[in-house]
DNA sequence: TTGATTGTCTAGCGGTGCTAGGATCGAATC
DNA sequence: GATTCGATCCTAGCACCGCTAGACAATCAA
């Protein structure tokens, strides 16, 4: 059975090679640039072999944020637990947020404005989407406020975040000031 | 000269056709359906004659936003108005943003997802969207706090708005509840 | 060695946004 | 009223897209 066990080896190293191919053209040319065509030609196979790993273009945006929600909660936690107290913890929190976004926005786009065809929101949502929201959600926790639904206050918090986000990056908002708005953001929503 | 000025009617009257029908086939089946093959089809023109009035998809959609913002302004500005008191003013105002963008996700989708080639928060920005932003500060303005820049304040605050608006649509956020995640952006969020 | 199975590729389908170039039509001139 | 001539519009086609059928080669089991 070694031998068949070799070949699931380099199908599984294949598979992730595809992912981490569609991300590195996403991030260097958006993700428009990345078509199948393109894909196919940087990974030295030809096109069918995409869709033996994966059901169409949709698929691959969605291995893409799933490797991308596993990084950002990584890196929510790594800056929560180095802050100290509620108040700075959710600043910290919501900086590396936007900082993430900021670094990687093709793989924001992949987890949150581009169908990858995952499940949000429920029960059978993916592990990294429901861990990454956790991640938030310990922080924010904790600021809600007297008799506030936490799972509620997250979301609302992390909706704020994200129309940030979303809107300084499509030049909808001026750059500058992007910290006052986060300081803001922090002082008026969290409770402390 | 007369007939030309006939010409020029029937140009501009083809143009809003255009950009009408353009918006209902994006309300009725999505963005991604409208082609200019099915546009041009629809208006009973061939192909090119879209091109003759834009230089390409972009504007169509950007046409289209320009037209969205201008109504969003006026539904801001009536909710406003018939609101007693700034707090039900700016609670009245993001119900409003809101229903706004629930009730036509297609023309929300070219104000402020979609690249419709136009200028946002610069000189050059096209007078409807300036307006909508300010229809936005005029209320948002006098909950700001002491102290706090207006403009910030109603970035920030539309900011919020706009992440509720995209991720429940998109399924990030469960559609319940909505109400009360506004509730908690106006009362934390605004000084009153 | 043979036959079946697996894996991969070539070629092609129907679609996209966009455009070059020819046909047609109407207005202005003689 | 006939004839230019310019504006207007359409046919046809480009290069690209996501995706797939079917031929072919390599590998395994008998």
């Amino acid at each position: 059975m070694s031998v068949q066990e070799r070949k699931q080896r380099e199908r599984a190293s294949r598979e992730r090679l595809i992912v981490a191919t569609a991300r590195e053209l996403a991030e260097q040319q958006g993700w428009d640039a990345v078509t199948t065509r393109r894909l196919a030609e940087r990974i030295e196979y030809s096109q069918p072999v995409l869709y033996s790993h994966f059901r169409g273009k949709r698929e691959i945006i969605g291995a893409v944020a799933l490797e991308g929600a596993a990084e950002m909660a990584v890196a929510l936690r790594a800056a929560a637990s180095a802050a100290d107290g509620p108040r700075a913890r959710v600043a910290a929190l919501a900086r590396t947020y936007l900082d993430f976004a900021e670094r990687n926005p093709a793989v924001y786009d992949a987890m949150f404005r581009l169908d990858g065809g995952l499940a949000f929101a429920r029960e059978d949502t993916p592990e990294p989407l429901k861990d990454a929201f956790a991640a938030l959600l310990e922080s924010l926790g904790e600021v809600a406020g007297d008799g506030v639904h936490t799972g509620l206050f997250t979301e609302t918090f992390w909706a704020a975040l994200h129309g940030l986000a979303t809107l300084t990056r499509a030049g909808r908002l001026p750059p500058e000031h992007t910290e006052w708005r986060v300081e803001l953001l922090v002082d008026r929503l969290a409770v402390v």
